[in-house]
DNA sequence: GTAGGGTTAG
């Protein structure tokens, strides 16, 4: 009797121990005190009692914890331990969480039993990761095998079916989902309007939200962020003015989908409005609102706003800093500020990436500064273990609009994978340097790559045929366009035909191709018309054109100073006069043009030259400078204006730049 | 389940 007592006893003893010893570590764990958690498991032979371990690696999984999840690991592996269905499934979860997708797939692999769970560990490990392919592999194992999917799997293959854009598999997970119980879950719903939102369905995300019995705040920004993705920018704005009349509060997200809507040109007043939002929703020093908000200025065309916010950011970061960047890109004449934010980028060390120096890229191809933009080639290399492609077109383009064409052409033949915007960058090179073989050579050497040229490239291709009075070949080329690669002529197309022909001295042609355009002619097209009719056309149509132009662009001097001319060239001196007049009434002035000269052009990577010495130039001083040129070039035309690349008789190049303000009020 | 920055032409 005593003998059972005290085998009762020691039984209780032990048990009352262990609960001690698993409550001891649970505790641990509560407290996220991982170490101490695994030193206490280690002190004790029996540590492989197997309820201790999901809460130490739930919390190696919470923090990430790389090295303390491998040696749980391999401790249980060491000692033999066979992992069960939930042991094994916190493995895969943790490997997929850590980027370690190897051991995932190995861990996943290696079960001999899996539940829903653990099948949906995998999918989403794989999509976390980026390999959607073959998250979408394992799932249509799981569909053949007879594990019935939940919402989490749902959602993870949704997800990759949205960012892959296949929209077929995602049609196909849809038909799945009517048929099982997860079709009234939020969580799939909001996926499966994501899905159809990205794949540009919007009418079909619209009748799946209108469907949905509860609509959450999340629902509705998936809804307002497709609007804005695809170009409806009023639907989204209406949007986001239903959620607040449903009474739901606009959350962080809601924000940034909307500001989105609000920044492709669109007023300023409404950016204004939703920056009411955000003050108001106490949302001032939420980095990403911020960001959107600074970005959303910038594109309006307030770049004076974007950089106020930008000043008054308490953390900023790569993106932020990239977002002012590329606003003061895309204004132009803030190159100076870009260039210091960029200095202050890299002064704090706020990482380097391939959007950041693509954009400085652009700005050095804008301001022509070669010595600037092989330093940030030369960073690029150091800072970019992958090359990207779009930093790749920056940079073609970058050497191109530097007048450094063999160069361009090196960046474009070092690259792996070429798009058409490479080929492009290339193309319009070659062009806006007048080699008109190169520049149709080329383009032919595309079309045998299989690359389908764009609606751009046949802007330059166009442009390099009316420039070197290829008439027929551009008319050949237009015709192309359109009927073999069924792209819509734009007006600027037009405009690029106009100037051909009446290069050509075919006004005819023009004025037949005009009359079958299905088109309304913007500015640029008026602006061919009128130029043409100033060397060939007749004085109606010049007028017919101006007047559009007045209409048009009424603050754009050239079109009142051209027609001007026009009419003196016809000797109606009085209708001269009345342009002339209107000029001044209008306040508008033709500022004295002023040019920028970079010398040491050629000798790139030898001057580390501040760009913001370099001195500016009267046209008097461009003049004297550019008489003593052997050799001249016109190199490009950017934001700034048109470059020409000047030879010395010492044989050192200079570059020259015309500033293109000089016509603005 | 949803949110911020990039490349060609004009």
């Amino acid at each position: 009797m005593n003998g059972i007592r005290k085998k009762t006893f020691q039984c209780f003893s032990k048990l009352n121990h262990d609960v001690e010893f698993k409550l001891k570590i649970q505790s641990l764990c509560n407290f996220g005190r991982l170490q101490e958690a695994i030193n206490t498991l280690f002190s004790k032979p029996n540590s492989l009692y197997p309820s201790l371990y999901p809460p130490i690696l739930q919390l190696c999984i919470d923090l990430r914890a790389d090295k303390e999840g491998r040696l749980i690991h391999d401790h249980l592996m060491r000692n033999g331990y066979l992992l069960d269905l939930n042991l094994n499934t916190k493995f895969v979860i943790f490997y997929s969480k850590i980027g370690d997708i190897e051991n995932a797939h190995k861990v996943f692999d290696e079960m001999s039993e899996k539940s829903v769970v653990s099948w949906t560990a995998m999918i989403s490990g794989f999509c976390q990761n980026g390999y959607l392919r073959e998250g979408l592999d394992v799932f249509s194992v799981m569909h053949r095998s007879s594990v019935k999917p939940n919402q989490f799997t749902y959602g993870s293959v949704l997800r990759a079916c949205t960012s892959l854009m296949c929209f077929d598999i995602g049609i196909q997970v849809q038909g799945t989902i009517v048929k099982s119980i997860f079709s009234e879950n939020l969580f799939v719903q909001s996926a499966l309007v994501d899905l159809h939102s990205k794949c540009g369905r919007m009418e079909d995300a619209r009748y799946l939200f209108e469907q949905m019995a509860h609509r959450d705040v999340v629902c509705w920004n998936t809804l307002i962020g497709g609007y804005a993705a695809q170009g409806f920018a009023d639907e989204s704005f209406v949007m986001f003015c239903s959620l607040l009349n449903e009474g739901l509060v606009p959350d962080q997200f809601s924000i940034g989908n909307v500001l989105r809507a609000c920044s492709c040109g669109r007023p300023l007043f409404r950016v204004n409005q939703i920056h009411g939002f955000v003050v108001r929703l106490g949302f001032e020093s939420h980095g990403v609102v911020i960001g959107s908000l600074i970005d959303a200025y910038a594109k309006c065309g307030s770049v004076r706003s974007a950089r106020l916010l930008y000043d008054l950011m308490q953390e900023k970061d790569l993106i932020s800093c990239t977002t002012m960047i590329t606003g003061y890109a895309r204004e132009g004449s803030g190159s100076m500020d870009a260039l210091d934010i960029f200095g202050e980028l890299y002064r704090l060390n706020m990482g380097m990436d391939a959007i950041v120096l693509c954009s400085m890229l652009n700005i050095c191809a804008n301001i022509a500064s070669l010595c600037l933009g092989s330093q940030i080639h030369a960073l690029a290399l150091k800072s970019q273990p992958e090359w990207d492609v779009a930093l790749s077109n920056a940079l073609i383009d970058m050497y191109a609009k530097s007048g450094e064409i063999g160069d361009a052409h090196r960046a474009f033949d070092e690259m792996e994978d070429k798009n058409v915007v490479s080929w492009t960058s290339l193309i319009t090179g070659y062009a806006k340097h007048g080699c008109q073989e190169k520049t149709i050579a080329l383009f032919e050497k595309m079309e045998d790559n299989g690359v389908k040229p764009n609606d751009v490239t046949f802007l330059s291709v166009l442009f390099a045929c009316s420039h070197t009075g290829m008439t027929d070949k551009g008319r050949e080329y237009f015709g192309s366009m359109i009927n073999m690669y069924n792209i819509s002529p734009r007006a600027e197309h037009y405009a690029c035909m106009v100037d051909l022909f009446a290069r050509a001295g075919q006004l005819e042609q023009a004025s037949e191709l005009l009359s079958k355009m299905n088109l309304k002619p913007n500015a640029s097209l008026w602006g061919a018309i009128l130029g043409a009719s100033r060397t060939y056309g007749s004085l109606s149509v010049a007028e017919e054109a101006a007047k559009h132009l007045f209409d048009l662009d009424p603050d754009n001097s050239v079109n009142y100073i051209v027609m001007a001319g026009i009419y003196s060239e016809a000797g109606l001196w009085e209708e001269a006069r009345k342009i002339r007049k209107a000029i001044v009434h209008r306040k508008m002035k033709k500022e004295p043009g002023c040019s920028l000269l970079q010398n040491n052009m050629k000798r790139r990577g030898t001057v580390q030259r501040d760009t913001r010495s370099i001195p500016f130039y009267s046209y008097k001083e461009i003049e004297r400078a550019t008489s003593c040129f052997s050799e001249r070039h016109r190199i490009g035309t950017g934001a700034y204006g048109t470059v020409y690349a000047g030879k010395l008789h010492n044989d050192e190049w200079v570059a020259i730049k015309k500033i293109r303000h000089a016509s603005r009020r």
